[in-house]
DNA sequence: ACCTGAACACCGTTCAAGT
DNA sequence: ACCTGAACACCGTTCAAGT
């Protein structure tokens, strides 16, 4: 029984969040957004922290979700790699948006406990798919190996949207990737 | 000529942006910080665009002071690439901040035009410099080979810090960084 | 030339009050 | 159960006024 007016919220708060921060996420625009008054979404989220968790958390599953589907819809795991960085493209197609937890992460000192945690179940999402992914990859038998590499590929392509963000470039985000896998750091 | 109260108020701005971004200055409690009213801030940056803009340009100037500094003191460019990644962890290692203009990356949809093209200027800094240094290297003479991988390796090195970040691990940076080497995205 | 107090429209948050 | 108006201490900005 999930009301209607939180999920009204957290769907308007979503793309802010990704273009502005949350930082710059403000319950007074948000409320008119909705239709109700900045006071409202005090009832459904007390703290902006308490928001700002409910954000990240939705955001780690629906990429669950989509991850699920892309594994399923493609045997290859060099597909799934592309699928994979299309996925951050997407942001950045979508009026030069960024990865919700991606922007979060830059603005770690101001967030609080409850939402960093939220931020790095993502990045441990994305770690733990991606090593799965590399394991059936010749090259990265051993488990430790994968995963460092996880890492560095889910550390690059974030790196790769916020350098094409700041250029308004999207064609420079496909070159950075490109550089990417020619160099061998993504397996292509 | 240079004003001290403008020089006190960039060098107690720089650490505030890096740590909050450009979002999250305050010219009120930079004020408090410098010991004058936030209406005297005014007096030498008009707007919050004009301090950002001095403040990204600055952080540019250093930053070419400093990459000279480090071709001048070591002929070997594979060092100087050590030190280059060097400089990206120093700021984490400050209680966790980032790269100014790293951080204002992300703050893009917010940022006065003035500023977005000193961040701009930045990256076209590291750029340069990068793709200096890899021409240098077996396998990397040709011009455009080479500056497509001084991007990549840029855009790279900031994902590294903004997920260190996220996670306050300086050891994550390290070990992201390091994969980097042995995947070969950065000549080792 | 340099600084300030006061005002403006913003912000997240709280809370008593409404239905 | 759900929403609101009013108040609080914040914010960047403006400007007339001080020295």
């Amino acid at each position: 029984m999930t009301s209607d007016t939180r999920e009204m919220i957290m769907a308007a708060a979503r793309p802010k969040v990704q273009a502005h921060g949350y930082n710059g996420l403000s319950f007074r625009e948000l409320a008119k957004e909705v239709g109700v008054k900045s006071a409202s979404i005090h009832y459904y989220f007390p703290t902006k922290g308490d928001l700002g968790a409910a954000l990240a958390r939705r955001y780690r599953e629906d990429a669950e979700a989509v991850f699920g589907r892309i594994e399923q819809e493609s045997q290859d795991p060099l597909k799934c790699l592309r699928e994979y960085t299309d996925r951050f493209r997407l942001a950045l197609e979508n009026e030069n948006r960024m990865c919700l937890c991606g922007h979060m992460a830059a603005e770690y000192h101001d967030l609080p406990e409850a939402v960093r945690v939220e931020v790095q179940s993502f990045t441990d999402l994305n770690v733990a798919w991606l090593t799965r992914l590399l394991t059936s990859i010749d090259g990265f038998g051993d488990a430790r190996t994968a995963e460092e590499r996880a890492i560095a590929i889910y550390a690059a392509v974030a790196g790769a949207q916020l350098v094409a963000r700041s250029g308004a470039d999207i064609a420079l985000f496909d070159n950075i990737v490109e550089s990417y896998r020619t160099a061998g750091l993504i397996p292509a």
